[in-house]
DNA sequence: GTTCTAGAAC
DNA sequence: GTTCTAGAAC
């Protein structure tokens, strides 16, 4: 285990922001490694899926504009699971769902998708894994507490060690990642995500995806809008709660910059066109 | 979060 | 003419 820990480490390492305290990492890998792994991880086949079967590949079909609106409608009905359908995990894990929100509306999508078994990758007394429906990059997961956090606006100090155990979670899947040795990954929540319930985001930084497609989605992943998830968590453990900035949401609306080599694109197809030569295909 | 589309940009 | 984005609607 240790061993495994220490690996996680020395991957990590290579892909740390410059940015983040090295003393504090220190004292965080420290406190890692003294810890016991709750749960046997129980990684499942299917995590080695191909990580591009997803749906935003997909068009939904046009329709004449006179029935548009309400064939829409239909549709997004179809997508809120029956309330009969056997639940895929005990009760007690099931308190993602106690919500005042509809679990209909499209900002409580996560609390479907993380108790789909379908959706998971892995799972353990505190955590879920699952993959993003519209991943961004080559490989895009969600850790997802099954303790319902609506958001991190809501976290205080007694939620560091959970957070601790969703950053160590999040290092078994990069571990266990084909692709683990040719590509950097990163792990941090949005600043201000627009779906309910917290999450971890661990992502490659190939942003090599179809459902890559604007802006926002951009600079949501490769400005200060992501924040590392070890300065959360030293946040949390420094002032007990995590504050954003003044202006972040500006953050999204800013000129297309490649992460690696910081040269500025003047649209997404040219920016995407630019990663091809930092991320070839295999 | 996504989809769709009007109209800006080219 | 086509490409692309931004914002409304969901």
């Amino acid at each position: 285990m240790i061993k495994c820990l220490f690996a996680g480490l020395l991957a990590r390492r290579a892909t740390i922001n410059p940015s983040t305290c090295p003393t504090y990492r220190q004292l965080f890998w420290a406190e890692v490694q003294k810890r016991q792994l709750k749960t046997k991880n129980v990684l499942e086949s299917k995590f080695k899926e191909d990580p591009t079967g997803n749906q935003c590949g997909t068009k939904r079909p046009r329709e004449s504009p006179s029935e548009n609106r309400e064939s829409q409608r239909e549709a997004q009905n179809m997508k809120v699971p029956k309330q009969t359908e056997k639940p895929s995990v005990p009760d007690s894990h099931r308190e993602a769902t106690k919500t005042t929100e509809s679990v209909g509306h499209w900002s409580q999508g996560l609390k479907t998708s993380m108790q789909d078994p379908k959706m998971q990758v892995y799972k353990d007394d505190t955590v879920v894994v699952i993959k993003d429906k519209y991943p961004k990059a080559r490989y895009h997961w969600l850790v997802l507490p099954w303790q319902s956090i609506p958001s991190l606006k809501a976290l205080c100090k007694e939620h560091c060690d959970l957070l601790k155990h969703m950053q160590q979670v999040a290092d078994q899947i990069v571990q266990q990642c084909p692709d683990v040795g040719s590509l950097r990954f990163r792990t941090g929540y949005h600043a201000i995500p627009s779906m309910s319930h917290v999450h971890l985001h661990v992502i490659s930084q190939d942003f090599d995806s179809p459902c890559l497609k604007n802006k926002k989605h951009w600079n949501s992943f490769t400005t200060d809008y992501f924040i590392d998830s070890y300065d959360v968590i030293q946040m949390l453990e420094t002032n007990g709660r995590v504050t954003v900035k003044e202006g972040t949401s500006e953050l999204l609306k800013l000129p297309l910059r490649c992460h690696v080599c910081r040269k500025e694109l003047p649209t997404i197809p040219a920016l995407k066109e630019h990663l091809k030569s930092h991320f070839p295909k295999k």
